[in-house]
Order: structure tokens, then C-alpha cells, then sequence
DNA sequence: GACCATAGA
DNA sequence: TACTTCTATGGTC
DNA sequence: TGCCAAAAC
DNA sequence: TACTGTTTTGGCA
């Protein structure tokens, strides 16, 4: 029977170190076989193996001489790599452990002593420790983990606790170092460094805390690097009762692949040392690198590269066939290099919404469908006082092809029915065009190019009814704000004036496209006679979701306040709680991914980036 | 180890005649063990088993004589009964077969093959025929089930779905009988008699169907009580494609009983011949009597009352120690009496709504839920253009102990403000008062008194703030009228007038409570990224679940009003539309109990009655 | 500018 | 009852 | 009028 | 991850 590897366990992660691969990974063939969802892996498997072998008989095309000389350039760049390299400060990664499980197991402690994850019947986003031991892990479907795991217990996703604990987190970890990043709700880098110097100024209170929530034993933590973080772990448990795990090193490469080492529970601090560093990394498996997936990972063993002292001995052949932007990640990599500065992104760069659903080919359903996506990522434009200038319509068949299409607009704005109708239309334009496209089972609306709309400036409203105004960014200056106004050229088939007879009629249609029957709509089912509590401030809410949401965005924005009856958006507290704002989503299965407003990218950096270059042709 | 019986399975069900009773209840035991379900189960169990010793003794204390003597007093009544009945008229209960669990089925036929029913891990609504085997069955817990089927799909309910095709149901039940009338979604009694009378003058086309949807093969039905029903249930089967039971007799209760004779998906006709009657009914299990729950069968069976002809052989003892109601109630049973006509509730009773959550005692909490399930049930009230005059409060404590506590109010109201101070007040007084008070996982408020609010003399509104007005009751008149507005006289502790001003404060009031920290709210998780189908119009839709139930409601009430475009109450169709409605509720894992407009109650009837008749003390 | 593939939480 | 959601990036044409 | 227990779907 | 939600009735105090 064939098979994929692209379905086998992924066991690059903590608590999974000695799994009995060979029976997992015939179970979850076994689950999955036939599926629609398998066929797609399989051919994505094959195209990949196609690549690599183009690869390959391109190398045999190589002469000894070229891969010399290729790796002699290398080493030169190697030696640059070296030059640059930064020893002087002192990174930390804090990672949660098991992070949506632990908040679970602290709530309900019975699920502490069984395997359990997060998520439902159809995808789980994490599990336990316990549940790692049978192969469960995030990203896999809730079912096929019940076939490794038969008495697996799935507790539902509930995002606005795990939001509440992230917050405490990173008000702790802000208090070493005010200017860290977050990436995703469980984890965060610091750069320690001046924390340091200062605290050997602190006096011993000022690093004693309580050794248990309440108690009065109480605790003093040294002032190294190691005994900081120790704090920094401590006074998280102590926040949140669950654990963490941190990794210290010279840059934020190092220190991420140190948080894993003695993940869960624990820390690992790598010498500032480059015979250490290079000694830390030489042996481990390329796939614990942060940029390095399945796809990339299939690539490289393919030229018989398992670990990152592989790269280094296959940096001639690295440089010949691969991306010269690949090659430079490769070797920032294998020469233990990484990022030494924090980079905070000014601006998040697209907002958007998508949905599975079972499959259908109804055009009235679709439409109907695309329209509520784009409305709800408008709200969300609108909400966050966000100008976009392109949309993108995304779909997947029901063979999980994906495909998207996207218009770059005349001009940013956040109109409905700019939006709207530009993102049917490309829908529509792809129902029409092309007949033999299968029957959907997604369908995403994301909206890029995005510009703060100020609202400092309101006059400008008086020169375009678009509410295009001025931009958070400060070297952009009037004259871009002419260009925005002017940009109204029609390179468009279609044009993008909204008016309110033009609005009217949209609405109209829309109305006769709901009634014309056999369209769709999002929601969730079991909404009515439930009761949630709200992890703040542990009110028990009864009704509908947005109103809980936004229930619980107030209170975590701090205190309340108490001078309006209806909590409503009030969003008269704009920059300042805006920039401390974790940005709020849920859905059944799991995006918190709704950027925080903290979050920095690991972005390609001119010097000692980490940087997630790797190409699709690698 | 002790055990209760009132947690054994209970078998008295289609599709459960041939279970390991034995295996399964040992394993209901061991699951349920320690829990404080279990344990109220047992003190309820305790409790009536006290009861019955009492019961008892009473009956070794009569004679011989008085024994004798009663039962000819019982045969007085029987004799009367006799007199009474009326075998000319014919009556057909349908009920659908495993109802949720068809409905998913046929969404998913994969379901058909495998053991599942319907609802959460907490609790099912009902299970298919496959789970039946093994004991699964409506009202068993899903984890519980899970013990005795380990390979069970349990499937969220999706009322939505079911109210669709319980409204194709009704629709085609109605054509038989506009008189009909319904209990839940599943099942109606109709009065064929004066359709088969017309029937032998229909032409053979208007007896005429598709054997298939959409096919040109065609089939005739007869004309007998016999072929009618055929065509009833074929015309289900085409309109649903899903199977219903029924069953024929000569009053509403045999027909109940009919109908379970050959389910699932058959029918069985009672012949109207006394003594065809009296020997279908004397083998049966009293349990399968509507009306002879699990108490009260305990309560008989300690008479050593197994079958409905055992009610009466001791027709005498139940003459003296039951209440004359419930005497009645069994001697209607044991004669094969039932209700021979069909009576329609003028109103509705009572309105309410209650959830289940994790145990607390915070009061702030309590209140705050309280305050929600109040506006809940207010915003019914008011949609539904009904006032109440009574309102109840519901709690049950961690151990499963239920209180009710309830106020009549001085005069007829839908004021949200009252309302909400009223069961606050309820609310508050039980929390202070019963300082031992456990803490709760279950409050429910209801409103009960009700009477139309019929804005046929919107002049009235003159007097009264409150909204006062008028009934729909014809023998209500204008001095009834005015009695409700002097109704004002105080005998309560605490006014309840509502002006503008004490609204204003109460709801500050509410609002400082809010931000008071630790309080409560329902909703449900999932809200926001799934999509849900209308089943009516198949409309895909993204958002929460107020606007689909209204959308929902529209699609049901026929087609669509196309004048407006938003789908907003719009309730410009009262009472056509109104008096067909079906009331549409949902929930996690339960209740669409929420009274349907042609429900009817199967009420103690003076000649003839289906009445429910039986005393706690039974 | 538009599309795809990859990646990570 | 059943293979996510959200965001960011680089390469290509 | 107010509370409880039982019952049905 | 875990014992429902909605409505009606009868009896008693
Ligand atoms: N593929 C995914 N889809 C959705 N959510 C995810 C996915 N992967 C992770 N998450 C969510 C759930 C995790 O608890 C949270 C943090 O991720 P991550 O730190 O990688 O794992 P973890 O914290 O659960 O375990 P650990 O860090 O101990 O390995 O992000
Ligand atoms: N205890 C309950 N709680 C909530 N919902 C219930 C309960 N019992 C039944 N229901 C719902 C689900 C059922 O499908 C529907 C009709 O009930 P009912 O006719 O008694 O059983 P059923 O139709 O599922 O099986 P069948 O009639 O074949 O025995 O009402
Ligand atoms: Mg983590
Ligand atoms: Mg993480
Ligand atoms: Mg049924
Ligand atoms: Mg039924």
C-alpha cells in the first residue's frame, strides 16, 4: 500500500523523544488512507520528489572542481559570517509548555494525570505531555489521535483564557526588558543584557518573591543570568500555575533551540562561547531550526544532510543549487548565527478570516459565504482604524487544492463595498471561468497593503469621500498623503466609487441573493444555553460571542471603566492600550495567531537576522 | 457496593428488547460510582423506597373486607368507563424513529453503519438503533455511553435541522387532519375519522404518490385506516427520507402505544373491539404507559404490579391507598381508555429559561447570570407579545438538589426591569438567607401566569405604563381589564413599579456589578470561525446564532417577506403565521421542548381524557 | 501585481 | 463525524 | 400562592 | 471533561 511521509509523526518536539515511530506512523496511514485529505499529501510528496531529483542530476553535472571552488567561497562567507558575530549580549526565549493544555489541566486538574489535548474531533492544536507519549500532538485531526490513543481526552479550545495567561506572561517577561518580542500567544524573546547590568544594583527585595501564590516563604533569585531567568520561570508559575520553559544564549536562534533543551520545566543557557555554539548545534537535527520544515527538511536529507553539521560539510553543493538567500540562512545556521536585535513590526501586515466547511459548488451559497468573510474583516479593519489596498479571495476544493486570487486596489480604504465587491468579483470570476473546479471546502478573505488611518488629521476627510487620510509611519509625510488622494486612476476593470445609491443597491442585492435560497453562513452551533466564564474578571456570560469577546478585550485592557452603561467599543483609549493590545480571535480549532501587537516577525535582517529565507525550490 | 436502580438502563424502548441488562448496568453503576449524581439518585431512590414501606404497612392494616369492598367499588367505576367509551372514531400517532439521530444519518449515511446518537459528552438526546445494543439510549450521559459502546460517534445536535423536517412532518400530518396536534418535534396524534370518510370519494390520483423522490414510478393507497397511514408515513419517507412508526386505535393513548408496536419504520392497527383491546393492553409492561414513569412503576411494582392487567387485579388496593386521580388514571389504563379528542392549549403556560455550569458560590457571579437568564426569557416574552404574572426561580445545587423559589407579581407585565428585580430579589434572598447553601451548577428562570398581549386596544396603554392591556381570552371582558390595572394594591414587600428613573439606576446597577469583578455569563465557545448550513434555504452562514435562528425562523414561516432588507423581527405576521409556528430553541444537548403552536396537552379531560393523573405519592 | 509554496504557533 | 486558522515570507512570472 | 416531585421529548 | 433544557401536571401546605 502506498504511503506518505509527509503524513508520518512529526516527533521534533519535546516529549516525544522515544516514540515507537513504526507502529505511529502505520496507525495514522492506516486512519488516513484513502482520505481526500491523504491523496493531496501524496502529491505533494511527488511533486517534491520530482524537484530533488531535478536537483540531484544537476549536481551530478557539477565537477569536483566547481563544488571545490563553491566551497571555498563558502568558507569565505563563512569567515564574514564570523566577523560580524556578536557574542555581547545575553537572549532569552520563554516558551510555555504545552501551553493551551497546561491552562486546561490547571483548570480541571483530573485531565493533569491523563493524556488529553486541545482542540476538537477534527484538529487538535496541542496536547499534553502524556499525550506526546503516543505520538498526539498539535496539528494532528482529533480522530486519527484517537486511534493512537484510544482513551485520549480532547477538551475544546478556549482562547480568551489562554489570551489572559499570555498577558500575564508578558507582563512579567516586559519587566526584564521592555522592548521584547512575542511571537504567537506562549512565547517571547528578551534580550537580557541591560536587565543585567542594572540588576546587580537592585537590592536583594527587589529580587525576592514569594515562594508560593500567598505564602509568606518567600524566595530570593541571584543576579546571573541563569538566576534571572529563574525569576522570570518562577514568577510566571507563580501568575499563572502553569510552566514554562527558557533557553539563554548570544542570539535569538541560539536561545529558541535553547528553550527546547530541557523543555518542559526547564532552562538551558549556551556559553557565549563559539567552540560551545558550534559544538551545541553541530549535532542536532536539521528540523529543531526554526525556518527549516518538513518540505525543506526532505530537501537537504536528500543530499544526505540529517544534521547542522551536515550543512557545513555540504556547503559547496548548498551553494551551487540553492537560492543565494537560501544559502545565506543555511549558513547563518550551521555557523550558530542569528538575529542580536529585536525588530517590532509597525504595522501588522494583512488581517483575514477563512472557513472550512463541507463541501459545495452552490455559486448563491459561496457568494453568500465570501460576503459575511469579507464583512467580518472589514469590521476588523474598521475596528483597528485600518486602511487596506488589496484584497485576496482564497479557496480550497475538496481535494484541499488551494488556490488564491487578489486585486490590488485604487486606492486604501475600508469600505464594505469596495471590499466586498471586489473580492465577489474575483470569486465570481473564478466560479464562471473555470467549470471543472471542484466543490470547496474553505473559502479565506485577507485584506494587505495595510495603512494605518489616522485619525489626527481629520481634515483630510474633507478631500475624498474614502476616508483616505494620513499614516502612523513617519517618513511618510503630506506629500505621500496627496499621492494617496490622487491615486484614483482607473488601471481597474471595474471601478471602486462607493455612494450611497451604489451601497444601496449592493445591500439590495445581497438581500434577493439570501432569499433566492441555497446560500451559506457561519456560526457556531451549541451557542445558546451554554454558560462561559470570563477569564478576567470570571463573570459567567450567557449569550452570543462577539459580545464576550468584547466583554473580555475591556478587561483585559485593565480596569474597566465605569462611566458608560453599555460596553461598548469605546475605543477612547486608542494608542495607548492599543499598542499593549493582544490582538483577540478564536475559532473551534485554533487561531490565536491574531497577531499581537507586541509580536515582531523574525525577519530577514541585514546583519545577523534570523531570517526565515529558504525557498520553495530548495 | 450500594447501587441505585434509578441509574440502571432503562429498556423500555424500541430497539432495546434483547440487551445484556445485567453487563450494562453493572457498567452504568461503575461509571457513575462516587459521583453526587449518583448519589442523589440514591437518596431519591431512599426517599420513595421509604415512601413505599409506608404505603405498605398502610395496606396490611385493611381488612379482607375493605379490600373487597373497594374493589367493587372499582368495578362500579370500570363498569361506568365502559359506558363512556367511544370506539367509533380513530385516531393515529406518528412518531419518527430515532428522530435526531435519522436526521443526522441521512445528513451523513457513513452514520447509518456505526453505533452514535445525538448530543455532547455530557448528555444525549437520543441514539440510533445500532447504540441501542448497547444500551445507549436519550438522557444516558455520553460518557457514560462511551463505557458501554467505546467505539460510539457521538454528533452535536443541530436543532435547526430537526425542526425542518419536523415542520415537513407536521405539514403533511395536517392534511390528514388540520386538527392535529403534537407533542415535541417527533411525533403528532391525528383524528383520521373524518378523513376516511371523505377518502372513499377521493379520485385515485389524489391517492396517488411517487414511489421515489423525483422517479415516474408511481403508488396508489387504498382507502383503509390501514393504507392511509401507509401513505402518510410513504409521503414522510419522500418528504424527509427519513422513517417514522405509527399507530392506530380507537382513542390517543392505544394509538401511543400502537405506534411503538412495530417501530422502528412500521405501523400496527388496533382493532376497535373491547375485548381486541383489553387483551393488547393486559401483557404490558405498566412502564410503557404514558404517564408510569421510572417512580411510579417503583411504586407499583412494589404492589407486585408488573403488566397493565396486574393494575387490575389490585384494583382494590389502589382504590384506598392511591389519590382518586391517580386511581382514576389507572383504571382508564387497565380498561384501555384514552382521550378521544384532540384539544389545543389556548396559551402557552409558562416560558423559562436555565443552564448548567461549573459550581460556584459567588454571588456577584450568580447575580450577573441571573440577570441574563431574566433578559432571556423577558426578550421571548416580549417577541412572543405575552405577559406573565408569576416568576420563578430555579437553582440546583453540586449535589443535584433542586429549589424553586417564585413570586407572583401585582399585575401582568413583560417589563424586563421587574422581572429582573424580582428573581434578583428570589435570587439574593436564598443566597443570604441559607447560609449552607452548596454552591450551584444549574439556575433557570421562568415566567408562568401568562396571558396574550394583544395590541387589538392599544388605547389601553393610556392607563398604565405597565403595558397592561388586554387577552386574547374571549371570556375575558373589560372589567377584567380594569382589575388588572387596580391590581396595584401592595401586599409585596418591594414595589414594582418601573419608571425611567429606577431603569436607569438598576441598570448602572447592573453595570457596576459587571465591572465588579468575578461574575457570570453563558454563550458558547465555537462562535466565531465555523459555518452553519440553514437547512432550509441551505444559505451558508458565518456569525452568531441569534441572527441564524431568526434567519432560520424566516425560512420556516414560508417564503420570505422581500420588502425589507434587514431580517429583523419584522413579526408583521401575527397570528396566521403564528399559530402554525413551531417554536424553534436550542441548545447544546437538548430542549426543542420549547412548545410548538399546535402542541397540544395530553391534560386530564373529563370524558375519556388522556390524563397524565398520578400523585407523587402514588 | 499576482500566485504559489513553505513555515510556525 | 473526521485533516485548522492566522500571519509572514521568498521566488516566480 | 408557593414549593416539590414526576414525567415526556 | 463528564449527568440537559423546556414544559406540564398534581398534590400539599
Ligand atoms: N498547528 C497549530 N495550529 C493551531 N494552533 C497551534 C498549532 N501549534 C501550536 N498551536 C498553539 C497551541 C499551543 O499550545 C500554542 C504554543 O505552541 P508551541 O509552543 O509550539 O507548543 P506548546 O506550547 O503546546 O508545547 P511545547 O512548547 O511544550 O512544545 O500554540
Ligand atoms: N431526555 C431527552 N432530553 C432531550 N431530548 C430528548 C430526550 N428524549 C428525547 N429527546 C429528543 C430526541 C429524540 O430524537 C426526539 C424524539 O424522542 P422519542 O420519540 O422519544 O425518541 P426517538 O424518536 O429518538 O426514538 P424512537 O421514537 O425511535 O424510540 O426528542
Ligand atoms: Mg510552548
Ligand atoms: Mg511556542
Ligand atoms: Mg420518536
Ligand atoms: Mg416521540
Amino acid at each position: 500500500m502506498s504511503r506518505t511521509t509527509f503524513l508520518n509523526v512529526d516527533d521534533t518536539k519535546a516529549g516525544m523523544e522515544d516514540l515507537d515511530k513504526e507502529k505511529i506512523n502505520k496507525l495514522i496511514q492506516e486512519a488516513s488512507k484513502n482520505s481526500k485529505f491523504f491523496k493531496q499529501q501524496q502529491r505533494r510528496e511527488e511533486e517534491n520528489r520530482r524537484r530533488i531529483e531535478v536537483k540531484l542530476s544537476k549536481i551530478k553535472s557539477f565537477s569536483t572542481f566547481q563544488i571545490e571552488q563553491a566551497e571555498k567561497s563558502a568558507d569565505r562567507y563563512l569567515n564574514q559570517l564570523d566577523k560580524t558575530r556578536d557574542l555581547s549580549r545575553i537572549f532569552c526565549h520563554i516558551d510555555m509548555d504545552a501551553f493551551y493544555a497546561s491552562v486546561e489541566m490547571r483548570e480541571n486538574p483530573a485531565l493533569q494525570h491523563v493524556p488529553m489535548a486541545v482542540g476538537g474531533e477534527g484538529m487538535l492544536s496541542t496536547s499534553n505531555y502524556l499525550a506526546r507519549q503516543f505520538g498526539v500532538r498539535a496539528a494532528m485531526p482529533g480522530f486519527i489521535a484517537r486511534h493512537l490513543c484510544p482513551n485520549l481526552v480532547i477538551v475544546p479550545c478556549d482562547f480568551n483564557k489562554y489570551r489572559v495567561d499570555s498577558s500575564k506572561v508578558m507582563k512579567i517577561i516586559s519587566e526584564y526588558d521592555e522592548n521584547y518580542g512575542s511571537c504567537g500567544l506562549d512565547e517571547a524573546f528578551a534580550d537580557l543584557t541591560n536587565h543585567l547590568q542594572k540588576r546587580s544594583t537592585l537590592s536583594e527585595e527587589q529580587r525576592t518573591f514569594p515562594k508560593e501564590e500567598n505564602s509568606t516563604e518567600i524566595i530570593t533569585f541571584g543576579i546571573t543570568a541563569e538566576e534571572t531567568v529563574q525569576e522570570i520561570r518562577h514568577r510566571i508559575y507563580l501568575a499563572t500555575r502553569i510552566t514554562a520553559s527558557a533557553g539563554m544564549a548570544c542570539n535569538m536562534r541560539l536561545a529558541k533551540l535553547c528553550s527546547d533543551i530541557n523543555k518542559p520545566n526547564g532552562q538551558y543557557q549556551l556559553e557565549s562561547n563559539v567552540n560551545v555554539i558550534l559544538n551545541f548545534i553541530r549535532n542536532l537535527p536539521i528540523r529543531k531550526i526554526k525556518g527549516i520544515g518538513k518540505v525543506t527538511a526532505l530537501h537537504l536529507e536528500s543530499l544526505q544532510i540529517q544534521t547542522v553539521n551536515d550543512i557545513y560539510l555540504k556547503r559547496g553543493i548548498l551553494k551551487l543549487i540553492e537560492y543565494p538567500s537560501t544559502f545565506d540562512f543555511l549558513m547563518r545556521v550551521c555557523n550558530g548565527c542569528g538575529s542580536t536585535t529585536i525588530e517590532h513590526d509597525d504595522l501588522q501586515k494583512s488581517i483575514g478570516h477563512e472557513t472550512t466547511f463541507n463541501g459545495t459548488s452552490d455559486s448563491l451559497q459561496l457568494i453568500s459565504l465570501c460576503r459575511d468573510l469579507a464583512k467580518k474583516t472589514v469590521d476588523e479593519l474598521i475596528s483597528d482604524r485600518i486602511l487596506c489596498k488589496r484584497v485576496t479571495l482564497k479557496i480550497k476544493t475538496v481535494n484541499f487544492e488551494i488556490l488564491t486570487r487578489s486585486k490590488t486596489l485604487s486606492s486604501y480604504t475600508d469600505s464594505l463595498n469596495i471590499i466586498t465587491d471586489k473580492v465577489i468579483t474575483l470569486l465570481k470570476h473564478e466560479l464562471d471561468q473555470d467549470l471543472e473546479l471542484p466543490a470547496l471546502r474553505l473559502m479565506g478573505v485577507r485584506v494587505s497593503d495595510l495603512k494605518m488611518k489616522s485619525s489626527d488629521l481629520p481634515i483630510l476627510q474633507f478631500f475624498s469621500k474614502k476616508s483616505t487620510t494620513t499614516t502612523t509611519t513617519i517618513n511618510e509625510n503630506t506629500h505621500d498623503i496627496i499621492e494617496d488622494i490622487d491615486d484614483d486612476d482607473d488601471d481597474d476593470d471595474e471601478g471602486e466609487e462607493e455612494n450611497l445609491n451604489e451601497e444601496f443597491l449592493s445591500i439590495e442585492n445581497q438581500y434577493n441573493e439570501d432569499c433566492n435560497s441555497k446560500l451559506i453562513h457561519i456560526d457556531d452551533e451549541n451557542s445558546n444555553t451554554s454558560t462561559t466564564t470570563c477569564p478576567v474578571c470570571q463573570k459567567m456570560l450567557l449569550g452570543d460571542n462577539d459580545k464576550i469577546n468584547k466583554h473580555i478585550d475591556l478587561c483585559l485592557n485593565g480596569e474597566m471603566i465605569r462611566t458608560t452603561i453599555k460596553e461598548q467599543d469605546q475605543q477612547t483609549s486608542p494608542q495607548t492600550n492599543y499598542n499593549k493590545r493582544i490582538n483577540l480571535t478564536q475559532s473551534k480549532v485554533t487561531p490565536p495567531a491574531k497577531r499581537q501587537k507586541r509580536k515582531f516577525n523574525t525577519t530577514p535582517q541585514q546583519t545577523n537576522g534570523i531570517d526565515n529565507y529558504f525557498s520553495k525550490h530548495i
